[in-house]
DNA sequence: ACTGATAGATGACGATCGTCATGAATAATG
DNA sequence: CATTATTCATGACGATCGTCATCTATCAGT
């Protein structure tokens, strides 16, 4: 069953991203080839001709999820051109709808600990590139933030982001879960008001 | 081959120890029962004996490993008496001796995420009491604190020590990883009050 | 001492795991 | 148009998974 290059790329980049979704939703443990590749519309059989093996493909999946979560952060900045910048990231990383759906979110909190159990070091790096990368963002940000965020070291900002994240989905039903998000998002970014022409 | 009661209680509570560290270190799906057993010093025959089901070990094991941490962190406070108690815990909490020994850890970075993805309401049950408890303590502790951290809500200090031990373990061989581990104690618990901090 | 209860070992079950050999079918190449 | 190259499907492999039936040995109660 001979397939068009360009369809044998398609299907590469399918499965890539079905993998993406997959592996943030049940961790890397948690799916295998077989329903990753059945869920990418393939059988199990063609896997091994795409990817060198499972782990191989947890690092492609990855690196594919991180470029996906700041393609959208980048698009969210220049379409809404807000006044507070980092609290736009923060209210959108630290929300609701990210706790809802880890499959389209970043890979830190859904991944970060499954990523840190393995000795993979290809796998480990695409963490840390992903880590340096929002290091990098929240230090831009907050310095032109016009809340007090700028004096906190971007580290202690991306941690709470994180972390935040991770607690608020293993209370998700708990109303615990929504306080936390609004006193993570609050302890951030200042407190609430949706313009944030005035500061304190 | 028939055991004392003694004896059988002691191997219940063996494999529930055994689990709760093999459990932390490899993740819910990352160790099997015949696994815990053979750690445990037993085959995976009598298992079922104990308990009803792998998700009813995963259970008891991550209730024990957090009264486990609970009772570690009252006895250090008891012991040392220090002047600022928060400072202690987060010193404590986000260190490099957490970060390389998950496997006798608080469960919210090792197993929080795993967790997440489970419906199970037991297991959710656990976690949501092991968080309530850190809100109450640090509540307790950062009102008691000479630090600024008594502004801050429970809830985004317990996020920035939660994903501050997660990302330092996904970064573990990186120098980023010790300057994170400062700079979140830092944040938390304010500059370090120069003598009697003890540095790597 | 005798008997019944039971903890744990042995071993196996069906399912699923990651991986790979083979074959069929067709696109790419000449 | 003929040939080659290659993509994906079929199917199977050994290993491991969670779970359980059975058996044996020994404790607990008489």
């Amino acid at each position: 069953m001979r397939v068009s290059r360009e369809k044998a790329q398609a299907n590469r980049e399918q499965i890539i991203e079905t993998a993406a979704r997959l592996l943030r939703e049940h961790g890397f443990d948690g799916i295998g080839v077989a329903d990753i590749m059945k869920a990418a519309g393939l059988t199990h059989g063609g896997f091994y001709r795409n990817f060198a093996s499972k782990d191989d493909l947890a690092v492609k999946a990855s690196e594919h999820a991180m470029a996906d979560t700041i393609a959208l952060l980048k698009n969210g900045l220049a379409q809404q051109q807000p006044q507070d910048p980092l609290r736009a990231v923060i209210e959108s990383y630290v929300s609701s709808a990210h706790r809802d759906d880890p499959g389209s979110g970043c890979i830190l909190p859904a991944l970060a600990a499954d990523a840190a159990r393995r000795d993979d070091p290809a796998l480990r790096a695409v963490f840390i590139t992903a880590i340096q990368y929002y290091l990098d963002q929240i230090a831009k940000l907050s310095s032109a933030s016009p809340g007090a965020a700028g004096s906190r070291h971007p580290a202690a900002i991306l941690s709470e982001m994180v972390g935040a994240v991770i607690l608020s989905r293993v209370i998700a039903n708990d109303p615990l879960a929504e306080s936390l998000v609004a006193a993570v998002v609050a302890d951030i970014a200042g407190p609430s008001p949706g313009r944030a022409s005035d500061e304190e």
